[in-house]
DNA sequence: GCGGCTTGCATCGTATACACATTGTATTAT
DNA sequence: ATAATACAATGTGTATACGATGCAAGCCGC
């Protein structure tokens, strides 16, 4: 028991430098290393791998090592495509077949994500938010959209690590909205509203749509560097 | 490479003894006879058992081994209610992002598909389904919607294995149906006509419940005895 | 001087050995 | 006779040791 518990908190740990992208999309994880930082064997951590590699946060190549799960534009397109529908259905599942102390467990996390979103912590607020809509999948009591949904919020809270962050006074409205959302998820699932809780799902994508494109789109200045030196040449 | 066929080979047998309910549903695998039967040793197989377990073909319980996923009724009305929307939206996807090569492995497999059907060999036909399907997935290049359409695969597959069994005449008309069904899904991937391909899943899905239902419905027994005893020994 | 080959190092993959947990059975005590 | 405890056996979890493969740098031949 004292021993499994170091397997897990490697396997929890990892997930969460994940998440944070304090190991960015990419980076080549080594073995021994790990190995050592955590205090487990090869067998056991190679055993942790294969399961990341299965949840989708990591990639095995074939003798070449496990590394970070990328997030090319390719993804992306994706991702923003696929979102609403995983998630306005799972919200409408959970406001129907959660039971017992999970709605509980949902405001301990929603109170942990506002207190997070406050002191301005990005990583615990994306973390806290990720473990929250990870509840509502669980909630949901279907396996088959849960799949869906894991590989979703992966790569969704790796992209929203960014707007946490303290930057302009109307991105912190941005997030005091999600929060908000969030109280509203919970009391429409408290009363079993299915259609209200679909709804509301499709909002909190919006928002998080909004906030997503705005840190994903920016940066045009290197391309435009590029472009003029192109024209340059080419004249 | 020699050898790691071996691992590979383990894990896609596994894989095909799991779908044609070779292996029951509950089963426990234990690992000392894997081991002998596949020619491999403990740790390779464990990996490969940590791989199956990610993909939702079998469950790890702490020092308990592993059992085959499970296909208790909750599920199954879980798997109702979600094939369609999976199965519809990774058709269209498909007829929208299919490229190069991947229609031609779809026609490959349809081939074989429709001899196996036809040679009434039901596990073959059924692993073709299986393939056929999972080909779609791959042609839908969404990662996120693919890992659920693989869980749903994976039952879909257990539960099809009863009714590719030449029972009466009427079912054998049911199974030709399929087949052209799925000439059809490919005509339309061929011409990226992407809303008649989620039409025709919706039809193929439509005939595969009618199918299924079939075979679902009955063997309440056990659950039954359970309570009878229980309330026995309350009074 | 340049290109191909060989050698050495590093990392991954596999197997064996050992330690611990769990379960079932047997024996003893009430 | 029944229940509880202890011991043994089976099976999982971890670690270490060994074998194979891939990559890079240096050397020899052309």
């Amino acid at each position: 028991m004292s021993q499994s518990n170091k397997k897990l908190d490697c396997l929890h740990s990892l997930r969460e430098r994940i998440l944070s992208t304090e190991l960015e999309p990419g980076t080549d994880l080594d073995e021994a290393r790990l190995c050592e930082a955590y205090g487990i064997s090869r067998t056991p951590l190679r055993e942790v791998l294969q399961r990341l590699s299965g949840e989708g946060y990591i990639q095995l190549e074939d003798n070449r090592g496990a590394k970070v799960a990328s997030m090319d534009v390719g993804v992306m397109r994706t991702f923003f495509q696929t979102a609403p529908l995983i998630y306005a259905n799972i919200s409408r599942l959970a406001a129907e077949n959660w039971r017992g102390p999970q709605l509980e467990a949902l405001k301990d996390t929603q109170r942990a994500f506002s207190q997070a979103a406050h002191a301005q912590d990005a990583s615990r607020a994306a973390l806290c938010n990720h473990r929250f809509h990870d509840l509502i999948g669980e909630m949901a009591q279907n396996p088959y959209l849960v799949a869906s949904l894991n590989r979703l919020l992966i790569d969704h809270t790796r992209m929203s690590q960014t707007f946490y962050r303290p930057t302009s006074k109307a991105e912190a409205a941005l997030v005091a909205q999600a929060i908000d959302q969030h109280d509203a998820m919970i009391a429409a699932f408290e009363s079993r509203a299915a259609s209200l809780s679909l709804d509301l799902a499709l909002k909190h994508w919006d928002l998080s749509r909004d906030q997503l494109e705005r840190f994903v789109r920016p940066d045009p200045l290197p391309v435009d560097v590029y472009s003029l030196e192109a024209t340059r040449h080419a004249v």
